[in-house]
DNA sequence: GTCTATAGCACGATAGAC
DNA sequence: GTCTATCGTGCTATAGAC
């Protein structure tokens, strides 16, 4: 990897932090500069300017995390495919480096357009889709009761936001997380409770 | 009310403008001037630094919007109190001032402290005890299933969180809220349904 | 690709006249 | 209580030497 690959990288990880903790106007092209160890003037070598700089972290904030196959298929399994997507969801929520970019979305989402209309779009309407195909599976299995696979699976989802909300606060002070750690499970516990049949 | 006053509340209901518009670095002490109708060195007549401006606001985003009498004695009609309570949700949540400073919420959750505990005791924890309170009485009435009642009321709440955000991005585009007038007494439908016994 | 130097502007805040 | 004027600082970005 050249070298200009690798200093290009350095900025924009500084910048991740330094927005995730002073929102993008508090991250001043100084300030990345001296995180990273040059000057503000070599920054332009490798970003045309700051916003070109937040646009490529925007990016990042919406790479898929991980891929779910087989949707249909593990659906049938019924309350296990619930877990099985907690797991990947905690995994996300507890990852050092997608917990920084997830401070980084809730910092710009009403700033930044394109934002919003990614998180609406993509981090929103993608998980949505997939559980609502799984819901419906698991409806038709008899395994559920019957309802509209859409409004179940955001009834599924809201909580998982609010909660990593909560998680992201409560690190950002250094306080306890352990009243947090098991509430994923304990959700997917008390929303199966919720639709099951039998 | 003399004059003093009258800008004084000028100049906060500006700052809470801009605030929500541009996050509290956008907000400029130059630009609230602008917004009131003097000039930048006037305010400090009014508020001691722009801090002291944002600590006011702070203070108006946790007054409690509506108080609820008489818990025990209407959880015990079961749905129709969480009909109740979503009513004065939804009042909030539409409410223009009220929107605005929810939007300010979030965007310096994570710049102020103060905010973040405000936020995590008195928006979070405030209304879980009044609903876990509702919850437990419920249960003792046999209406829904035994369960948590902070757990059962956490996870009542949590949908309404991320609903009103929602909200709030697609009102901020002007896009369309018609998908998401009903969706706060679809949630409570959903929600009886998922803990009614019988 | 990084440096020094600098332009040009916006920021928060203060001093002092009225 | 508001004004004009000003201070010192930090900001994004560019020019040009090495």
């Amino acid at each position: 990897m050249p070298k200009q690959e690798n200093t290009k990288q350095k900025i924009v990880e500084a910048a991740i932090d330094l927005i995730a903790e002073q929102g993008y106007k508090g991250a001043s092209v100084r300030k990345i500069a001296r995180a990273v160890g040059i000057r503000e003037s070599a920054i332009y070598n490798h970003y045309e300017n700051k916003e070109a700089i937040l646009k490529s972290i925007i990016g990042q904030i919406f790479e898929t995390p991980f891929e779910m196959k087989e949707i249909e298929e593990k659906a049938k399994r019924g309350k296990p495919f619930l877990r099985e997507f907690i797991v990947a969801y905690k995994l996300v929520a507890f990852d050092k480096k997608k917990e920084k970019l997830f401070r980084v979305l809730i910092n710009e989402l009403f700033q930044n357009r394109a934002l919003r209309e990614s998180f609406l779009q993509e981090f929103h309407q993608k998980d949505i889709k997939r559980l609502s195909q799984a819901f419906f599976v698991m409806m038709q299995e008899g395994l559920i009761r019957s309802d509209d696979p859409m409004f179940m699976a955001q009834e599924f989802l809201a909580p998982l936001f609010y909660f990593r909300l909560q998680l992201s606060l409560t690190k950002i002070d250094k306080q306890s997380t352990t009243a947090l750690s098991t509430i994923f499970e304990r959700h997917v516990d008390f929303f199966w409770e919720s639709v099951k049949i039998g």
